[in-house]
DNA sequence: CGTGTTATTGACTTCATTCAAATTAGGTGG
DNA sequence: CCACCTAATTTGAATGAAGTCAATAACACG
């Protein structure tokens, strides 16, 4: 029982089905009510904050950032979200962050229906949906050390880890995200982020080719010795 | 079905014995495995950043503390949890924050088990559970922006707000924790985080007693102003 | 009352920010 | 392919918010 659109092994699209119809129903490959693709242009706005949370989604290409704002502008991106990377599962019935194409993405967008009933349902789609939020939250724990108690080399050092630990092909990272992005995810200007990649490729930890998009990890254990 | 041992309406110790058993069993009052009360003096530790997670908690009394520490001692404090608070939840099989009791303090432990088997098994523990979970994830989030993009004047009113709308009689709030918690707690010092009081003082936003360790709210408004 | 702990205050320093300018990258149209 | 334009990034100099170090003050408790 699987629905034509979503990707393969995907277990939420059937769940979605169940919790929006009681029971599982097959559907034209064409209707766009679960599970349908959706692309977004560079900076596009997916949901802003305060949105009526209707769907969940999984980044099928490109990347995402949630962020939140304060009344004056200044802005925490609370995650950045890759292929694969579920993102936009609440508590409540609204958005708290709002959700961007950093550039070109497409996203699966899947009809969201209370968690609890989902997840009284459906023991395969509560499993994946806890194990999101389960990331989530682990993430955004680290995350408050970081912002907490870091030094912004170490902020970076960290960053450049993690993004390695998830998209990189020997050592070398491709960033979706500007500079601005990277400043407001580590509670930093741009400026400093710039002046910390400059002294970490001075120390030889990194290299930053030309285009400024990529960087190559060249001595992953003095980034490590600044991580913790 | 309700256990003798625990507290009144609670369904998560009852859930508790169905996981751990298959099929709910009525245990002797005196059982130590599930909704056991424990009592920890100021400062003792509940568990350490890295101990098996074999149980999750419910605060009956006094305040607990969360944090995790870099390898040279800063630390960050994710979390207090005062009476009514569930704690120590987490995804994989071992505690990735250390607990300790800021006063003396009283607890109940449950057994947990996979939490995954729990949602699976257990519509309504799985909700008090994910809902305790969703209600971390918030905070976190919340956290991230105070602690990446906020001033310290800002972090101070953040946090009495937030603490008076959990414990506050009147616009009293009684500081459970002292200013060292305060501080790894919004990103601090102590030096900064009482450099703030006196300021907010000054101002006329808030009125500190004699003993230190409680804070009438004055001018909430003003307070607001700064919250966001 | 001492004594130890916790909090406040003051003086100075520092890390990161701000403001400003220069440089580089990438796209557009000739 | 190159000149031009715009946006992104880097770099420099000055400022500032919070940190550090040090001393004092206020409690809490025996």
């Amino acid at each position: 029982m699987q629905i034509a659109l979503t990707t393969a092994g995907n277990e939420i699209a059937s769940a979605a089905a169940r919790c929006a119809y009681g029971q599982p129903i097959r559907r034209a490959p064409e209707s766009p009510a679960l599970g349908s693709t959706r692309t977004f242009a560079k900076g596009a706005e997916i949901y802003a904050e305060g949105d009526r949370a209707a769907f969940i989604y999984k980044v099928a290409s490109g990347a995402i950032r949630t962020s939140k704002l304060l009344s004056d502008g200044r802005r925490q991106i609370d995650a950045f979200h890759l292929p694969g990377d579920i993102f936009g599962i609440e508590a409540g019935d609204e958005h708290r962050f709002s959700a961007e194409a950093i550039g070109e993405a497409t996203v699966i967008a899947y009809r969201r229906c209370s968690l609890e009933i989902l997840a009284a349902n459906d023991s395969v789609v509560a499993r994946q949906v806890v194990t999101a939020m389960m990331r989530a939250l682990e993430r955004a724990q680290n995350h408050m050390l970081l912002l907490g108690r870091k030094s912004a080399m170490e902020k970076i050092a960290t960053f450049l880890l993690d993004l390695a630990g998830r998209i990189s092909e020997n050592g070398q990272v491709d960033l979706p995200m500007s500079r601005i992005d990277i400043a407001d995810h580590l509670g930093l200007t741009i400026e400093t982020v710039s002046r910390s990649l400059t002294q970490l490729e001075r120390q030889g930890a990194i290299e930053v080719p030309a285009h400024r998009r990529s960087i190559v990890l060249r001595d992953t254990a003095a980034l490590r010795r600044l991580d913790d």
